[in-house]
DNA sequence: CTTGACACCTACCGATTGGTAAGTCAACAT
DNA sequence: ATGTTGACTTACCAATCGGTAGGTGTCAAG
């Protein structure tokens, strides 16, 4: 049932929450693009925080299925990372919404934190920061520091990852463009710095 | 007039669409926080709207004067962009609260964006880069180079910025703590190494 | 031929939204 | 005394919100 109705009101559910946030999309809004009333989605997801939630739970899956295949690989830990963190800034369309909703989230979940589960993403941190303290000189480190490292490194990431409108604003198309095809290797740079510079 | 009501109700507006989003807060929400009735707002502001549009314009005007101090003393390049990012990470209450609300104007603006000239971003990001070239090493980079380097760490700044319920409810207060303690240090650590690893 | 489940609909609900209209009331200038 | 003005109010509006109640039509099993 790939294509079924449910499945297709997830995906725009999805897609129109990254846009505009949980109280900026009605589920009207959410129907009516599948040619839908609204009836016929409360008929498959009872409310519209349900509907959220599932959302949400898809894409902590699939967080934590990406970063477990990139932990089973056999490469070095630092080169996992910088892998790991060139993989969240892909072209993707689907990447980019899915950054995005995860933003929204981390700004809103203030107000509806314990309904939604959203401590999901703690394993997917630990296991990051596990990732993070196998790179040469970070073994000593503490969880806090690994924390730091990686945390600031996926800010970095998914902060531009929901930028790209505004950035074609200000620079205009060529300057995004520009901008588009420079940040890997500065990224990939950083990621390489940050992980050469352990603390203490 | 410090505290007209006035300037009381732009305060009240920018805490609580930083918390909740334009679209999570009403005007009656607004006004009834400190006691009055929305129209008493609208008259004030005559739509909500124009009421969100003072609030960014203000926003983006500290961030220029923040960076215009820092840009007019007599440190070195490096040093200056290592204590930008610092202060923009500082403890100060109002620095999250600008940084929630930045961050979701960044995510809205698709949908608002030339209503209320947030391209007023631009000069920020112009002057940032210009410090960057500034630094040793850079100065043959391209804009599109500079321009990666800095908004990385901008995103590894505000992404922490944003996150602090967040991760309270993952890490647990002290957990919290101790990264809160060690994170200065490791972004420190981090604008350091980015500088010291110009692009070619 | 009937039954029941499923997918979806129209009709409706009370609450809330942003905003308008038309005041009231105190302070101040003339 | 008499306007005028600014700050604020109550009363109201149509539109939209999330959600309930009670259908209709289709299709497969018995």
């Amino acid at each position: 049932m790939a294509h079924s109705t449910r499945s297709q009101l997830l995906v725009t559910a999805r897609e129109l929450f990254a846009e505009r946030g949980f109280y900026g999309v009605s589920i009207a809004n959410i129907a009516t693009e599948l040619g839908l009333t609204k009836q016929a989605l409360l008929h498959h997801f009872p409310t519209k925080e349900k509907l959220y939630g599932e959302v949400l739970k898809e894409i902590s899956g699939e967080l934590e299925e990406l970063l477990a295949e990139i932990a089973a690989s056999s490469e070095q830990p630092a080169q996992r990372l910088r892998r790991f963190y060139a993989r969240l800034v892909s072209d993707d369309a689907d990447d980019a919404i899915r950054a995005r909703l995860l933003m929204r989230e981390l700004l809103d979940n203030r107000y509806r934190a314990e309904t939604a589960g959203v401590w999901r993403l703690k394993p997917f941190l630990k296991s990051l920061i596990a990732m993070a303290k196998e790179a040469p000189g970070w073994s000593h480190a503490t969880d806090a520091q690994a924390l730091a490292l990686v945390y600031q490194l996926l800010g970095a990431v998914n902060y531009y990852a929901i930028s790209a409108p505004t950035l074609r604003g200000i620079l205009g198309g060529p300057g995004a463009r520009a901008l588009k095809q420079a940040f890997p290797a500065q990224l990939e740079t950083l990621v390489e710095a940050a992980i050469k510079s352990p603390p203490g």
